[in-house]
Parts: C-alpha cells; structure tokens; sequence
DNA sequence: GGTGCTAGTGGGGATTAGTGGGAAATAAGC
DNA sequence: GCTTATTTCCCACTAATCCCCACTAGCACC
C-alpha cells in the first residue's frame, strides 16, 4: 500500500527518485499515465493492466469515453526503476503535468501521483479549505 | 500491448518511424487503414484479420455502419516494416488523416493510431478540460 | 561524537533509435 | 528501344537514451 508525500527533484534528464519503500512493490514494473488534475498516475504493472483493460473495453462508439481511454492508454508510459532507484518520466508527461524540477511524490494507496510542487501546495490549501464541506458531502461514505 | 505516445516526422518519401517496442508485434505484417476522428489505425495483421471479418459481417441494412465498414476495409492497405523500422504510409492515407511532417503514434491497447501533431494536440487539451466530467460519469469503472 | 551506510542527486561515455539522402532496380511513357 | 519517373533498398549522420560511476548529505549505529 502507498501512502506518503515525499519531495523530490527531477534532473534535466527528466529522471526521478521513487521513495525506497515503494521500490519493491515497483521492480516488477510500472506505469506512468495522465491522471486527473494536472498531476501523472503511476500504477504497478499488474495494478494497470487491470486498469488498460478495463479501458480497452469502453465502447468505441462514444466520442467522450473514447477519447477518455485514448488520453489515457496513449498517455501511459512503462517506466523501469534503475540502479539508482529512478524512473524516467517521459518528456510529453513531464509538459502535461507542468513539473521542471521539484516534485511532490504522494502515496495513494493502490498507485503514486506525481505533482509539480507548487501546484500541489494550492491545491492542498484550496482543498483543506473545502475539506470541511467535502467531508459533509461524503457523508456516510467514509 | 500498445501504449505510450511518440513523436516523429514523416519524410518526403511518405516513411514513418514506428517506435521500437512495436516492431516485434508488426514484424509479421501490419494494416493501416482509415480510422475515427481523422487518425490511422495500425493494425498487427492478426488483429485486422479479426477486426475485418467483423466489418464484413456487419449488417447490410443500416447506411452508416456500411459506410464506416467500407471505410475501414477500403482504405485498409498492407504495410511492412523496413529494416530502419519503418512503414510507408499511402498518399491517400496521409490526406485523409492530414498529416504532412509532424506526427503522433500512439499506442491504443490493440492498435497504433497516427495523428497530425497539431491536430493530436487540438484533441489532448480538449479531452483534458472535459476529463473530469467524463471520470465522474464512468464512476466506478477506473 | 565519530564512523559507516544509504538515499538522493548529478554527470559522462557508449549505444541505438530516428531521420535523411543516395544508388539501384523497376515501371511507365514517348 | 530509349528515356524518364517512381519505388525500393541500403548506408550514414545526429541526437537522444541508457548504463554506469561518483559525489554529498543525512541518518543510524557504534
């Protein structure tokens, strides 16, 4: 399971340090991806193959949900953690999500989200100012 | 599976470089054809012998699926890779699809798509700013 | 308090992917 | 039958990627 933040940075060679206690669930393999808000999804390999075919699946049909699971099938990239314990984020995703050079790395339970760090900071503020309300609108849920 | 997004050019000579990791899967023959949303589908041939034979059995009496099935098997064309791991890309194809210099592959599961750069752009960054909406009415499916 | 280890970062050299151009072969036109 | 155009095959260059090694700072353990 991954939980935590972590702050990293990514050389100009667009390589970035994965926290060591995620490493072994990730030497298998992983995937980087477009996530949701500006920020990149990275899922282990078995997590995201479960993920590709579940898009693979979605009517061709529908112009939304088609370009939905083309954003994200053509976003995905198999990254390999190296010697160092780095993966290399590929330059489109590197533009998608904004990040140049201090990252924000957050456990998220089932997969990682990498973040350009100042877009993480609004966005933790903006949402601990609404939490009260979110939490209201979950109600039950949680 | 395919997946990922690159960007190469094509020559004067029509050629277009298909990214390494795919080669093997198409080195026993592939199929581009006219797709949606003014890109080319790149099919391994297997896939397209599959894929044709469902187009052939579509029925005959609805207009549109005729016309998107004629669509389909009449522009498909057989295409190889070359030893410098590229395919030629017909004329007529390359008008359809607009493309000129520019290019996006990307990978889509089961198949390549090729896109104009500009126009792979236009349709990324519009899918981005409706994204949201589209994860939040496929819920729980991703 | 010192020493050793390890996580995170940075850089250089070798390999190869991508691209472009030219030569040879084939086809078409006069 | 000869010339011209087009396609196919092959070779060469360049730039990006990969792989390896080195450094530093922080933590832990002695």
């Amino acid at each position: 399971m991954f939980i935590g933040e972590f702050h990293h940075t990514l050389d100009d060679k667009g390589r970035l340090a994965i926290p060591v206690k995620f490493r072994v669930d990730l030497a298998a393999g992983a995937v980087v991806t477009r996530g949701l808000d500006r920020s990149l999804f990275l899922y282990p390999k078995t997590e995201w193959e479960v993920l590709a075919a579940k898009l693979a699946a979605l009517p061709l049909g529908q112009a939304d949900t088609r370009a939905f699971a083309r954003l994200m099938l053509a976003g995905a990239m198999e990254v390999e953690v190296d010697k160092a314990g780095r993966v290399t984020i590929p330059e489109y995703l590197r533009q998608y999500a904004g990040v140049s050079k201090d990252v924000v790395v957050t456990g998220l339970f089932d997969r990682l989200e990498i973040w350009d760090e100042a877009a993480w900071k609004e966005y933790a503020s903006k949402t601990e100012r609404d939490s009260n309300d979110i939490a209201e609108r979950l109600g039950s849920l949680v």
